[in-house]
DNA sequence: TCTACCTTGAACTCGTCGGTTCAAGTTCTT
DNA sequence: AAGAACTTGAACCGACGAGTTCAAGGTAGA
């Protein structure tokens, strides 16, 4: 940790370790910001976190504001680049819907439950009466942007007749709802880890819930039919 | 604000008076923690907002630990039970289930879109990391007291025949989820107050959502019935 | 080799905050 | 009336943290 400046990045263009420097001190900040929140970090920790003196923090993002600005947004964009790609990536490519919509309720899942998620999510929720401009980098503008895609992927869906549904912008928040709920519930707010297979059983059951009230008529059948095995994936 | 010790409350009898300041701390305690949160709130300011000195405040609760707790569980008993007695409230009195599931959700709502749950949750989310003991007088010991509540409740009605499910914890966990979910994306984590009106369309929507999931097989007609109107509740 | 930029560690300023002390009331009890 | 308990304002202390300054290197490019 004190020592810095990999060798192998020393022989690159001159700004090169610049660049290093500063995502070092944003990813130390992001970390000692998610454990001790916005007035209880100190900017000698994340100095010395990041490995680097603490002039060189202040010479890189001036304020300890701004700091904590570009440290939330940085991995706010990665957090829903990822969930953005994992809803995109719901197509009915002549499969199951409910291969696919369990194969989509697993990746988000995932990726609520990651330890930077939530770690997001709890700095987020504290710091927003200070920073609110945060929660537009964090969902959207103004509305949840993954819902809004979402919405999108179950319109079409319900038109190819695969579901069956009124307001795809109401399914696509309840279908979040009942992932994020459960996750945030039984992982007691991001402080205890959840097991990947707790994870399957969420998105498992929010599937099955999910597609008791919005499935096709056609595949109505599956309502009294004997269920699948719950606990794992098959 | 700088005048203080309203004459109403001077010839009580002695410990009166202490009572009432007692609960003045700790009321003013939870604005100013609510709004800077644990590390930016200062004594002074809470002192201030109570209409008090600075050393009654130490006087009364000593630590600003202590008085963090005092104040949150003091906030968190009151809506527990709240929340608690709209569950147990939940009765199928020979009336229609969906109407009985509207009027919890809806108390439910509520609740939750009130400023002074929101402002719980938030701080609670804040400063889980310190106060982890917290979670247990928010939701209760082990799990979601309120969601074990509502878990016998529909396992009674599901044996009356009026709903369906296997799990009734499950259902439990993803009716609250179906509540809670929509309030705190459409609140904006609490920072958007939500109308009455909303409040609603997320309650009706969310009872929609689980009877269609759940609702028995002997009211299934509903499904295909004409839906009633939604915006407001009949 | 020279120069310009970065980094570093340490010290420093300045403000704030948690917590205490104290003398001077004020109110209730006896 | 005497005394106990509580409150108050103000001052005080020690600690700590944000942000700056500075002299001493280090490194890259010309």
């Amino acid at each position: 940790m004190t020592d810095t400046a990999a060798p192998s990045t020393r022989g690159r263009t001159t700004h090169r370790g610049r660049i290093d420097k500063r995502r070092a001190i944003l990813d130390a900040a992001f970390v000692v910001f998610a454990q001790a929140g916005f007035e209880g970090a100190c900017v000698r920790k994340i100095a010395a976190e990041a490995g680097v003196a603490k002039p060189t923090v202040y010479n890189h993002l001036g304020d300890k504001e701004t700091l904590f600005r570009h440290s939330i947004t940085a991995v706010a964009e990665r957090e829903l680049a990822e969930h953005l790609e994992a809803v995109e990536s719901l197509v009915t490519a002549g499969g199951d819907v409910r291969e696919a919509l369990t194969d989509l309720a697993l990746r988000l899942a995932r990726n609520f439950g990651s330890d930077r998620a939530s770690s997001l999510r709890r700095l987020v929720v504290a710091e927003v009466s200070r920073f609110p401009e945060l929660l537009d980098a964090v969902w959207g503008p103004r509305t949840n942007r993954v819902e809004e895609a979402l919405a999108d992927r179950l319109a079409r869906l319900a038109l190819a007749g695969c579901l069956n549904m009124r307001e795809p912008v109401e399914a696509a928040e309840q279908f979040i709802a009942l992932l994020s709920g459960p996750i945030e519930s039984r992982s007691r707010f991001g402080t205890r880890r959840l097991a990947d297979q707790e994870l399957q059983g969420i998105a498992v059951a929010a599937v099955r819930t999910f597609l008791r009230a919005f499935g096709a008529p056609a595949t109505e059948g599956e309502r009294s039919a004997p269920e699948a095995p719950r606990g794992e994936i098959t």
